[in-house]
DNA sequence: GATGAATGAGTGTTCATTCAT
DNA sequence: AATGAATGAACACTCATTCAT
């Protein structure tokens, strides 16, 4: 159900189908990657075009002729996550899945992509999500269009009845999706990694339950 | 039961009882203040000194003299954040009240912190928390120190009988805390004001709601 | 018998065989040009590094694309001078010439220098030498390996019965260069040139004189 | 023979025989020994006024009040040192005493206050000699008031028949003076205390002998 | 006299970006 | 396409000096 294309790696996979994969998209490639590698290490201000070219293996140059600039290239690796993200969730929205399916199969993307491309996800939590240097309109906006999609899929279950309808769905979302970056979040700066297929599936359990249950203890209702 | 004494403004109270507040307090507070404003508006990074004594209308010697380094500066403002919500925390530990109690006082504090002192949240949520460059291990460990908070309440409703047992009390923390901050980030970061205390009564319930009772339709059980 | 290869300028060489000499190789040369000229005329702590390029005829980025700061500027000098310095006193001491003549040579190799490249000499007896700022461990040592090759210049002298030997070699040494360095420093300070090849002459042969010989009159011996 | 007033503490002597040494003399030296001090371990430039503040026990502002700036202090310390040497230069000159003790004299002033001052010493091998921050036409004469004074005394013995008088008597001169200054620059850059009043003999010895008599070995002659 | 708060000129250094080769 | 030499705006920070108290 959920679209993993972009788990790929930039870089060359070894056992690429197409014979050739030529050079540009190669040396493009391996920029991002490299540059994803120095923005989660340093920072996106502090990550210097020279530590990516280097990083990348070609001249610091070559960035600008393909990438224009640094705020270009960080773009780049900005769009790529967000439109991989909406594709997902729009993928799953146009399922007859029930909503917590539908939330289920988010969390379990995110948590994935922690595991193939930890420092896409790092970027996300860190200079995508939060730093203020980057607060243009343009990428507040990305944001929204992420939340509206979440709360599309809340008001469906509103209005299906699966979600209870006193709490506004923009609220949900914020929780829904608050909790999740929670985890995310700590994750990432605590360099943590996901210890195996189970820790996975009993954070993404636990995430649900209590969205959809709740943490009261249920013995004492 | 919160400690509300961080909402005081760095700058002279109008009404002080005091007569005579130094007028090296009274510089250095000024500083604090405008260091936050500049920070708030352009991020850690972009926030020039001379920009942040400008606006406290000093020179910018006087911030050196001060402080000694724009690390020092934005130290100081980090511990007192640090500082205020353990105490905080702490304060309302030290007390019988029910578990949601306290998570409510928590709520409670940062959204009041939002009104009184927008800028010090906004900070918070941006260079404090997720700035690759700040991530320090002292500075982890201020995370650490407060997520260590929330747990030990969590783990005290545990114990009692208030709060399911079968999802990690750690995982709970990171629920909790993620919503709540995934509330403030967005107010902070579309710059929303709170609309009126029904509002932030509306958004602290729903938070507390759903965290204990979750999103799930009760008709529909 | 003097390795007399220091002398050439850094600048290009006006009857270059070479027809292609890089422009990066160039741009280097002129900048250590003006960092010498600077230096010398403001003193190493008041050299700005922006005097310099502009000396130099260049951008003072392109100061630290190639030297990557002032201190390694300095140091890039400074080894020059030590390396040249030692050279040429290896390649007299394999010789076998006597003692005398060794000296003689060292003596000439530093007026000679005086002439052609008065600039590094001056940096030499203020800056090199003296500078409390530049009193590392490393740059003593420097010092150290110069002294050491005279003294063993000396002790050749001293073994072969030319020398008096109810002199430490070491104290014998301190009396040289000291003379020598005593002779340099009052010509660089007070900005004297070498008024023609008979006064350097006569100088190289006063100190030799005295050294060997001592200032006494011999009619009244 | 040699006038030893310089070797008098800037600082109270214990045993004053004037009882009441007032305040601000007591301050203007603690301020002057305490900035030969720091001068000396960092050099004219790198000494802050804060740390000379610091080290003298009272606030920077003082500093000001009784030396007025930098420049000034740090003329004080150079004119007391030039006066103590001409002094103890034009008191020797008087007496009817041979050149080879009127040289002795000197050398052993230097030796002696290297042993009571090291500070000052050491500042007069670094900062007053050859910085060329200081080489201000006024520092020059000081120089070269001091090299006049010695040549005097040279030329004294080139009359009386004792010194030889194929050599100018300034080049004699700046031999004498640069080997003795060659003696304290080691010992000052290395931080070699002089090992007893043996070691202080054998090195002067060592100098007049070699002045006179040269290096050579007299066995071969 | 004594203090230290306050000032701001001055400078080393970084790094995105341009462009000739 | 690819390189890296060259540029210069930008900024943190130092520290001598002034002056109100």
């Amino acid at each position: 159900m959920i679209d993993k294309s972009i788990n790929k790696c930039y870089c060359i996979p070894m056992q690429s189908t197409e014979l050739v994969l030529d050079s540009k998209k190669r040396k493009e490639a391996a920029i991002l990657d490299a540059a994803c590698a120095v923005i989660r290490e340093k920072g996106l201000h502090q990550a210097r075009i020279v530590d990516i070219a280097r990083k990348a293996g070609t001249s610091y140059g070559l960035v600008y002729h393909y990438f224009g600039s640094k705020a270009n290239l960080f773009d780049a690796i900005s769009n790529e996550w967000w439109n991989s993200l909406y594709t997902m969730i729009d993928a799953g929205a146009k399922t007859a899945a029930p909503v917590n399916e539908k939330l289920a199969a988010i969390i379990n993307y995110f948590f994935d992509l922690y595991e193939t491309r930890p420092n896409l996800v790092h970027i996300f939590v860190t200079d995508i999500s939060r730093s203020t240097n980057n607060l243009t309109p343009e990428r507040l906006n990305c944001f929204k269009r992420f939340f509206d999609r979440i709360e599309r899929i809340i008001v469906g279950g509103q209005s299906e009845g699966t979600i209870r309808s006193d709490i506004r769905a923009r609220y949900l979302t914020y929780i829904f999706v608050g909790s999740l970056e929670g985890f995310l979040s700590t994750m990432v700066l605590e360099n943590q990694p996901i210890k195996g297929p189970e820790q996975k599936q009993r954070i993404a359990n636990g995430l649900l339950e209590v969205f959809f249950n709740g943490a009261r203890n249920v013995d004492r209702r």
